[in-house]
DNA sequence: TTGAAAGCGCTAACAT
DNA sequence: ATGTTAGCGCTTTCAA
C-alpha cells in the first residue's frame, strides 16, 4: 500500500495566505475572533488551492469525526436484501439521512450489526471504536435493545432511537404507530365496515403492539367489537397468507383487514383473491409502509406510508444540532399518511376511488 | 460537543501486557518479527481489553484508512429512491460492498457525487480529502468520466470502473452487457422468433450501446434483419411507452421484443397490454436488470438477472487484495444470467412455462 | 526480535 | 484578534 500523503494540509493553507494554523483552524471551524479581512484571506487561500481538513486529523485532535452512523440489524437486512421482494426501508433511510447530514457537512456511514448475538456490544463498540461517530440512528429492533442503548449511553454518543417511545437515554423517534392504525380503521369506519380484522407484526418490535392498540381503541371509539379479529404475523409473507386464512375462515368473515406491513397485505391479497374473493369489492385491504411493491399488485393497495426518510431526517437534524446537548422529554413524532388506492371500498360496495 | 476520547488505546493494551507501542502495533497488523509467544501475549490483553484500533489515527500515521468508498450519480439515485419504484440497485451493490468488505475487515462509505456539476472535481476530491479512503468504486456513469478517473489516477488511489471496459487506470468490471443481450435475443430465436425488436437504454451509458451490439449480432448469427427494430429510451418508463408504441406500429410488428431496464419494460408491458395485446402469446417480453418490479407485473417478466451484488463483491476484492499493485489488463466480466418468466413463448403460442 | 523517537494533520488550551 | 505549544493514537523510521 502506497503511503499516500494528504495532498493540502492545513499548513500549506497557513504558508500561503500568511497566517498562523490556529487562525486557518478557526475559518474552517468558522470561530469567532477572525477579522473579516483575515477569513476573506484564508478562505481565499483555501479555495485557490483546493483545502479539504481530513477528518481523520480532526477527529485525532479531540473535535467532531463529522460522520452519523446508522445500524439495521444484519439479518433482516441482508435476507430483505436478498429476498428482493420490493421493500426499500434502507433506499429511504440513506435518503433521509444522508441528505440531511450533506446538509450540515457530515457523512453518513450505514453499518449492519447482529441483534440476536451475544456479542452485539462487542460488535457495536469496535465500529464506534474505528470510527468515532458524533452520533449513531438505531433502527428496530436495535432501539429498543438495551445492551445497546446502554452502551451507547455509557460512552456518552448522541444516539436517536427510531421505533421506539421509551424513556431513558437517546431521543425516541416514532413514526405514530398507534395513530396510523387508528387512521386507516377510522377511514374503513367511515366507508362503512364493522368487521375489521387486523394482521399483526412480530412481537419482537413494540411498534407491532402500537398498531395493534390504535386499531382496538378505534375499533371500540366506532362502537364495534374486535374481539376475535386479531391474528399475529411475524412481517414475512408466509405468516401473512396463515393470518390471512384465519380471518377469512371466520364464521362472520371480516369485511376489511388491516395488515402491519406490505408483505403480509400482499400475502392477505393473495389468498383472498386464491378463494375468489373480489378485492376491494368483498374485501377491503389497507397495508402499512407504503413500500414500491403496492402499487405493483392489482388493484393497487391503500397503504400508510411510513415516513422512513422524514424520520431520519429529523434524527440527524436532531444529532447534529442538539449534540450531546439536552434530549427532548418526550418522543419526536413524525406524522404518517393514509395513501388511498384502489384496495379499498365500501363493503360489499363499489370502490372508494 | 463533549470532548470524546478512545475508551482504550495502543497505550492501555501496551501496558497491560508490559510491552511497547510498537509490539502491539505489530500483533495488530500481523506483522512479522514477533514471537508467538509475545503475539499470544499481546492478544490475550487486547481481547481482554476489549480493544479496537481507531481508524482516524490509523490513517493519521500514514497507514490505511479501511474505508472504501463507493460513488453514484447523484440526481439519478435520489430520483430513483424518491420515485420509489421497485428498483434495487443500491441494496444490491450495498450487500454485495458491505459484505465483501466486512470480510477484510473494511467499511464500505456509500456516497453521491453529481456527474454534471463542472466542479466534480471538488465535490469527489473533497470526499477523498475528507475520508481518505483505500480504494473507490465508480458507477455509470462516472466510470466513464475522465474527469473522475483522471484524478483518482493522479491521486494514485485504486478504483475500480464499473460497467467500463475501456483500457486505462483502474480496473474495469462488467456484467457482460453484449453477452446477455446475445443471450436474450437468441433465447427468442430459439422460441422461434424472427422479428425481434430492441429498445436501448439513454446513450449517456456506454453499456447501452453493448446491448444494442450484443442483440444485433446475435440478429445477424441467425439470419435475421434488424433494421428499424430498434428504438431508443432513456431508462425511463415515459420513453418506454414512447418506444413501444413506435415498435408496435411497424407494419411488421415484432413478436418479441427485448428492453434495456426493467422499466421500459413495464411501460413495453403496459402498453402492448392497453393495446390489447397479450403477453406473452402475442408479444414476448424481456427485460434488463430484474429488479423486484418484474415479479409483480404479470405476467412477470423474463429478465437478464445483473449480478449487481456479485460485481461490486468482486470489485470490492480486487481493490482490497490487489490494493496498488498492478491491474488486471483485460476488463473483469461477471456473468449475468437469463431468469425465465411469464413474459416469454413462442411467437403466436403459447407460454414456454 | 523488541523498543524509542519522530511525526502524521489538526484543534484545545494557553499565551500574547 | 492572532500565534504558540502540546498532544490526540497510531505507524514509520531508526536504534538496540
Amino acid at each position: 500500500m502506497a503511503r499516500r500523503r494528504q495532498a493540502i494540509t492545513i499548513k500549506h493553507v497557513a504558508a500561503d495566505a500568511g497566517v498562523s494554523l490556529q487562525t486557518v483552524s478557526r475559518v474552517i471551524n468558522n470561530e469567532p475572533n477572525v477579522r473579516p479581512a483575515m477569513q476573506e484571506r484564508v478562505q481565499a487561500s483555501i479555495d485557490r488551492l483546493g483545502y479539504v481538513p481530513s477528518i481523520a486529523a480532526q477527529r485525532m485532535s479531540g473535535s467532531r469525526s463529522y460522520l452519523i452512523l446508522a445500524i439495521n440489524d444484519r439479518d433482516r437486512t441482508i435476507a430483505d436484501w436478498q429476498a428482493r421482494q420490493g421493500g426499500d426501508w434502507v433506499d429511504q433511510m440513506l435518503l433521509g439521512g444522508m441528505l440531511k447530514c450533506a446538509e450540515h457537512g457530515y457523512r453518513m456511514i450505514f453499518e449492519l450489526v447482529d441483534t440476536h448475538s451475544d456479542h452485539v456490544e462487542r460488535e457495536l463498540g469496535a465500529a464506534i471504536a474505528a470510527l468515532q461517530p458524533d452520533g449513531v440512528i438505531l433502527t428496530p429492533p436495535h432501539s429498543e435493545n438495551i445492551l445497546i442503548t446502554g452502551l451507547l449511553a455509557k460512552l456518552k454518543i448522541p444516539f436517536a432511537r427510531i421505533g421506539s417511545i421509551a424513556a431513558g437515554p437517546g431521543i425516541a423517534l416514532t413514526m405514530d404507530d398507534e395513530g396510523s392504525a387508528r387512521i386507516a380503521t377510522e377511514h374503513l369506519v367511515a366507508l362503512g365496515h364493522q368487521l375489521i380484522g387486523f394482521i399483526a407484526g412480530s412481537d419482537e418490535y413494540s411498534l407491532s403492539g402500537w398498531r395493534v392498540e390504535g386499531w382496538q381503541k378505534a375499533m371500540a371509539d366506532a362502537g364495534f367489537a374486535h374481539e376475535g379479529l386479531l391474528y399475529r404475523g411475524d412481517f414475512g409473507y408466509d405468516s401473512g397468507v396463515a393470518a390471512a386464512n384465519a380471518l377469512l375462515d371466520l364464521k362472520d368473515r371480516p369485511t376489511a383487514i388491516i395488515a402491519s406491513n406490505d408483505q403480509m397485505a400482499l400475502a392477505l391479497l393473495d389468498t383472498a383473491t386464491g378463494r375468489g374473493l373480489k378485492v376491494p369489492q368483498e374485501l377491503s385491504i389497507i397495508s402499512f409502509d407504503n413500500s414500491p411493491l403496492v402499487r405493483f399488485t392489482s388493484p393497487q393497495l391503500t397503504a400508510i406510508d411510513q415516513p422512513i426518510a422524514a424520520t431520519f431526517s429529523k434524527a440527524v437534524e436532531l444529532l447534529i444540532i442538539n449534540g450531546s446537548g439536552p434530549e427532548p422529554e418526550q418522543p419526536v413524532v413524525i406524522q404518517s399518511s393514509l395513501i388511498e388506492r384502489g384496495s379499498t371500498a365500501q363493503p360489499g360496495g363499489n370502490a372508494n376511488r
